[in-house]
RNA sequence: UGUCCGAUGGUGUAACUGGCAACACGUCUGACUCUGGAUCAGAAGAGUCCAGGUUCGAGUCCUGGUCGGACAACCA
């Protein structure tokens, strides 16, 4: 990189930053935090943020937190923290050993709202939620003022305490903020603090049946923590004024938050509630399937947290809904692997070929680069002998003019080894199927000898039939037939939209030296694409993931 | 009928904050190649949602529209 070169432009959040370095906000301090809460597994668009805030954290020489927003006991779960903690920890960020837990400040929290009920600016209310939801009124017509809004303060403190000691059932009273029914966002329509939930949380047990709610915790947790930018998606835009209020009313500490835009991916989906949808009802074989945008997936799947990092530098941050294309998220880890993945041989769908003037029984050891794209790679010995297999698709009896594979007459190469030409095809006489290819070879044209300098068409790989080893692959491809799988007809779901060819589980034939791979270990089978161990993988088989194939032109020009 | 946000090639992101629209992915050529991969060279593709205005000059500023998104869980 030239030094000369303009510098790399800031997205907003960054010139944000550097506006409050440039002028001392924070006593330059950049302090962020990843606030997930433990009710799912973690995906790519949380990627993203986690890419975000702990990059910011990095470059200003900041720190960011990992905390978790666990206010309701409800839905969240001890398995989902520790696949989030693992998630991060894989994606390659540390929070070294700030993890904290919106549930660690209850206390306070607690306190603070028994503060804003004694300046007057939170009241119980004993209304039903489907009351205070219809007197809430509609984004464009005001609400109504609860009958409980004038409560003398001592009569709410002592309300509250009572809620907190447990004397009352779900959902019999709530605390609320008292800010303005009229106001023209609904948040702040005297939102609700509290909720009673009779219910074992994961960290705090027994010890509280009265939770926050996600704008009461949020903020004021940001606070404790003195971050200085609390990043989060768009869809929170509208609760800012209320993060302020509480802020300002508390008066403590005012973390600022900014809003960016979620990731959207083309071809799948993103909702946590889809996704759950999806692994409950089976339609895939886990949050771990290697088909969803999980991070579990895409690890499971073959996917580097090198190429996600990239990605998530790629894709950029910006205030305006967007939809990645797939192709980059494919892009990204192509260009990864290709510097790293060894290279072997593999035949996805075997065709044999009987070289006819080759020796019966005779076994060369043929060199092989292990990657061309790393010389310290080395090489490998493949074992050639009478009968190989080569792709099936490499074979056409009648090919058009753009095939330049093996097909009778034609002489291609077999990678690393001989130039053979095709003499026969033997079909099976039952279905007329191709059985066998007869051909014969080149003595002379065996790699790094003279005779092999001449010009041939196409490189075929193939795999020794006597030496080859059989080994499950599974192909994937998009879980989705549709780029945005929510366009659906009336009536219908995005599971309408799964794409019924989205696994396809075949068994192929690989090197020998194949059998001592262990998950996650990550290959690319040439001309084919990459390919990663699965764990599902025994000592007798070894199961393969197609992480994504390799461009293909001729598939192109196929269509 | 409200509030907030957004609008730049097919997709995403830029444009030193008013100076003749750039980068990446994708697409298409060609070279090279023992991976129809990779690499290298190149091309096509937007005149910046619309209409006015300010200005010598506007994607950037102003006014008014249009379109899209978010917001009415005791979810986050």
């Amino acid at each position: 990189m030239n030094e000369t070169d303009k510098p790399a432009s800031l997205n907003f959040i960054e010139e944000i930053i550097e506006e409050h370095l440039k002028t001392g906000k924070n006593d330059g301090r950049v302090h962020t935090r990843f606030p997930p809460e433990p009710n799912g597994y973690l995906h790519i668009g949380h990627a993203k943020s986690i890419c975000l805030n702990f990059g910011l954290a990095k470059k200003y020489n900041g720190l960011c937190n990992l905390r978790f927003d666990d206010t309701n006991p409800s839905t969240e779960d001890i398995e989902y923290v520790d696949s989030i903690k693992e998630d991060i920890h894989w994606l390659g960020f540390d929070w070294a050993g700030r993890e904290y837990y919106a549930s660690d400040y209850f206390q306070q929290l607690y306190d603070w709202a028994e503060k804003l009920i004694m300046i007057g600016k939170a009241y119980v209310c004993d209304l039903a939620a489907e009351e205070i939801s219809e007197q809430r009124g509609t984004p464009t017509r005001p609400g109504k003022e609860s009958p409980y809004r004038n409560r003398p303060v001592e009569e709410n403190l002592d309300l509250f305490r009572r809620m907190k000691a447990g004397e009352f059932p779900d959902g019999s009273k709530v605390l609320r903020a008292k800010i303005d029914m009229a106001s023209p966002n609904m948040h702040m329509r005297d939102p609700i603090l509290y909720r009673i939930i009779h219910e074992h949380h994961h960290r705090t047990g027994d010890n509280w049946c009265i939770y926050p709610m996600y704008d009461y915790a949020h903020g004021q947790s940001d606070s404790i923590e003195r971050i200085t930018h609390s990043i989060c998606t768009l869809e929170f835009e509208v609760h800012r004024p209320l993060y302020n209020w509480f802020l300002d009313t508390i008066d403590i500490y005012h973390p600022q938050q900014i809003e960016f835009a979620r990731l959207n991916l083309s071809y799948t989906i993103m909702s946590k509630r889809k996704l759950l949808e999806l692994v409950e009802g089976k339609y895939v074989s886990g949050w771990d399937d290697p088909r969803l945008p999980t991070l579990s997936g895409l690890r499971r799947r073959g996917y580097t947290p090198e190429a996600i990092r990239f990605f998530a530098e790629k894709v950029g941050v910006a205030k305006r809904d967007n939809v990645i294309d797939v192709a980059l998220l494919e892009f990204s880890i192509r260009e990864d692997l290709n510097k790293r993945a060894p290279r072997t041989m593999v035949a996805l769908n075997p065709l044999k070929v009987v070289i006819t003037n080759y020796p019966e029984g005779k076994t060369e050891e043929m060199e092989a680069v292990v990657n061309p794209e790393d010389p310290s790679s080395g090489t490998r010995k493949v074992p050639f002998s009478r009968e190989l297999f080569i792709e099936r698709e490499d074979f056409m009896e009648d090919p058009p003019k753009q095939f330049f594979r093996l097909f009778p007459g034609n002489e291609v190469r077999l990678k690393y080894a001989y130039i053979i030409k095709c003499d026969k095809v033997i079909r099976d006489t039952g279905t007329a199927e191709v059985t066998e290819v007869h051909c014969t070879y080149d003595p002379e044209s065996r790699s790094g000898m003279s005779g092999s300098n001449r010009k041939v068409k196409s490189t075929l790989h193939w795999i020794s039939a006597r030496h080859c080893i059989p080994v499950e692959v599974r192909l994937f491809d998009r879980l989705f037939i549709k780029e945005n799988p929510d366009e659906v007809e009336e009536g219908k779901d995005f599971k309408s939209n799964l794409n019924p060819d989205s696994l396809k589980v075949i068994t192929g034939c690989a090197d020998p030296a194949m059998d001592e791979v262990k998950p996650p270990d990550k290959f690319q089978f040439e001309r084919l694409g990459y390919f990663s161990v699965d764990p599902d993988t025994t000592a007798e088989k070894p199961v393969f993931n197609r992480v994504v194939s390799l461009k293909d032109s001729y598939g192109k020009v196929k269509n």
